[in-house]
DNA sequence: ACAAATATTTAGTTTTGTCTAAAATTATTT
DNA sequence: AAATAATTTTAGACAAAACTAAATATTTGT
């Protein structure tokens, strides 16, 4: 597969949302920051290669074969992206463009060391889950704090409420996107959640829990 | 920069010994197993750029600014090799193709970081110096072991012999090609040295001395 | 010094991935 | 159910990087 190609089959990927849902040539020229006659040029030599069943006018899907290389690729991206933050100190917002050229390098040999390397993670930084080798892929659900089961964990991606109190209270608190969250106990009286965060353990309100996203691998 | 001007650029560095000797346009086509024509045609593209002196039929040589990019790429190389080696447990020879791709990603800080999390190394698994950020290089020599004096140390580059019992003296005493070795003392009566090596000091003859090649930064 | 050998360049194609403009198909609206 | 709008495909071009074959320079051997 040539570069340009890896980038067509993840993006038709995403866009299917992981699932294999038929998708449009519109929308992957917007995705690829291109035009639709390039993308109809593209799909089709993919289509002759075998990894996507296209039919004129009807938008493309991946074949087994395209789901397996989308996700290998995937795979190689969010490792990368857990290097990149954890052992070279990126941050979030520099690791997408970086990963997005990481990926594209040739050797298994490499990415089984770095995966060995990084600890074997089964999430990326983001939550999402790291396909396995052979191509496995956990399902992950966001949900809100207050609705996470005892006992569960997950990685906090996002919040409800963005006013300034509120993200205020998360950065006294030392909380923030990316930080793993260990749900340990539930006050019945008030709702109120004891957390394990990064070593620590701490008590917060059902208002602040319930204005938190997690995401939860199942 | 594209990528294939990345690896012109790096060719003609090399066959220019790093100096700025200037170089034919058959060598250089050698060396990236390609035709004179291609590389006529990629020449005069790079001279358009600024990056080589170009005079036809008379071979080519880098500008300063294309000495500049040579020595970014260089040290790109060198840095991604100290990673395979030290942290993915790559094989000398399962390295090289890898760090070839990896040197074209583009990103500085990247470099920067890598180089960080590698504890700033001033040389490569091979002992050839990695250039620094603003595109110093240190000079290196080879030389036979029994000729390095007294406090240098080196990196065990290759065998003068390379008779299976001399071999097979090395592997039983653990020096291996990459070793860093530190040369303590000499025996005056028989030439004989007493070396570190991976944190432990051995006694060698004189004889074992003369045939390992060490490569020793100034 | 000049013919033969070697090295280099030019001219004309090819492949990959892109583009624009025009044609064809599908979807939407009244 | 037309007419219009939107989407998708086709046709023809282009740039990058390579190639082959032919032409041109340079070097070498005698």
């Amino acid at each position: 597969m040539t570069l340009s190609e890896e980038d067509y089959i993840k993006a038709i990927y995403h866009l299917g949302k992981g699932e294999n849902s038929t998708v449009s040539t519109n929308a992957v020229a917007y995705q690829m920051e291109t035009k639709p006659s390039s993308v109809t040029d593209m799909i089709k030599k993919l289509s002759d290669k075998g990894v996507v069943n296209y039919r004129p006018y009807k938008g493309v899907s991946l074949t087994e074969y395209g789901q397996k290389i989308a996700l290998s690729q995937v795979r190689k991206h969010r490792l990368w992206e857990v290097f990149l933050l954890e052992k070279l100190d990126f941050s979030w917002d520099e690791v997408h463009d970086v990963a997005e050229q990481l990926e594209h390098i040739k050797s298994e040999k490499l990415i089984d060391q770095l995966d060995k390397h990084l600890g074997f993670p089964e999430v990326d930084p983001h939550g999402d889950p790291i396909p396995s080798k052979k191509g496995e892929l956990k399902k992950t659900i966001k949900k809100l704090l207050n609705e996470v089961p005892i006992g569960a964990s997950g990685i906090c991606v996002g919040v409800k409420d963005s006013s300034p109190p509120f993200l205020k209270f998360l950065d006294r608190n030392n909380i923030a996107l990316g930080d793993t969250i260990l749900v340990l106990e539930k006050e019945e009286f008030d709702g109120s959640l004891y957390i394990r965060i990064k070593e620590s353990k701490i008590h917060i309100s059902d208002q602040i829990a319930s204005n938190l996203y997690l995401k939860i691998t199942e």
